[in-house]
DNA sequence: GAGGCTGGTTTCCGATCGGATACCGCCCTA
DNA sequence: TAGGGCGGTATCCGATCGGAAACCAGCCTC
């Protein structure tokens, strides 16, 4: 039972660092938590638990809050289990899951040009930011 | 001198109206101005009076530190004129133009999915949001 | 029946966002 | 010399973001 529906191959602990690139990423997607909730999402649901893990210091707060603002845009869809009662799943809406399109491209931008990025941000403060 | 350098069409003042879309649109860049400001800048630079215009509703205030804070990261410059001493214009970075890519594609994105996008929202408020 | 795991909620709090308003020096023109 | 455009700055304020910590019911195991 702590298995989601298929064969899953789980979600690396370390996935995310929100501490190491977030303020010069150009990109959001939602809020702080969402693009990697629905990169977390995309192989297949994911329980709340599961994410929990990948999300590296989010509390139940922050990632209940997010997943919740995920299902209201019509990203995510909840889903409990009923047999037993104990359990949730989230996974991606079809809606969801062509955010990853776009999501992925700018993703992709800003590790082709991280280098640019940190260069720039240093020049600036170098001149006295 | 009312005019950049060469000649350039005057942006439409009514170009955006950050009322209507923004709380739906799932992709963001920078603050709340900035994708409007490098979609400005994508024709060439502008200056402080002409950006004020096409974002509807913007102040001084928020404009200023919206600049300020893609000049710090790498996406706009800020050049004074010398001769006169009088204006100020900002230009898009390669870097920043290089932005533009993947800001297109969220953008056409949303575009195309707008409708789902309402969908899906009212579907929520109507089940008790 | 004590403790642990699951999926949260509640309260509190500091930081940031961003609008409103007032004000500023500089320059040009009338 | 008065007024107006330009490119801002200073101050105040309410709203939102998001972390910390405490707490919770339901279920399972020991």
């Amino acid at each position: 039972m702590t298995k989601p529906l298929a064969e899953l191959a789980p979600l690396d602990p370390e996935m995310f660092d929100p501490v190491c690139p977030s303020p010069l990423v150009p990109f959001r997607v939602g809020d702080k938590w969402a693009a990697m909730i629905l990169r977390c999402l995309q192989d297949g649901s994911r329980r709340f638990s599961e994410l929990k893990g990948p999300l590296r210091g989010v509390t139940s707060k922050s990632l209940t809050q997010s997943l919740r603002r995920l299902e209201r845009d019509g990203f995510v869809t909840r889903k409990a289990y009923e047999d037993t009662k104990l359990g949730v799943e989230y996974s991606l809406t079809p809606l969801g899951r062509g955010l990853l399109g776009p999501l992925d491209a700018a993703c992709e931008w800003t590790r082709e040009h991280w280098d640019e990025l940190i260069d720039a941000h240093e020049a600036h403060m170098n001149k006295g930011g």
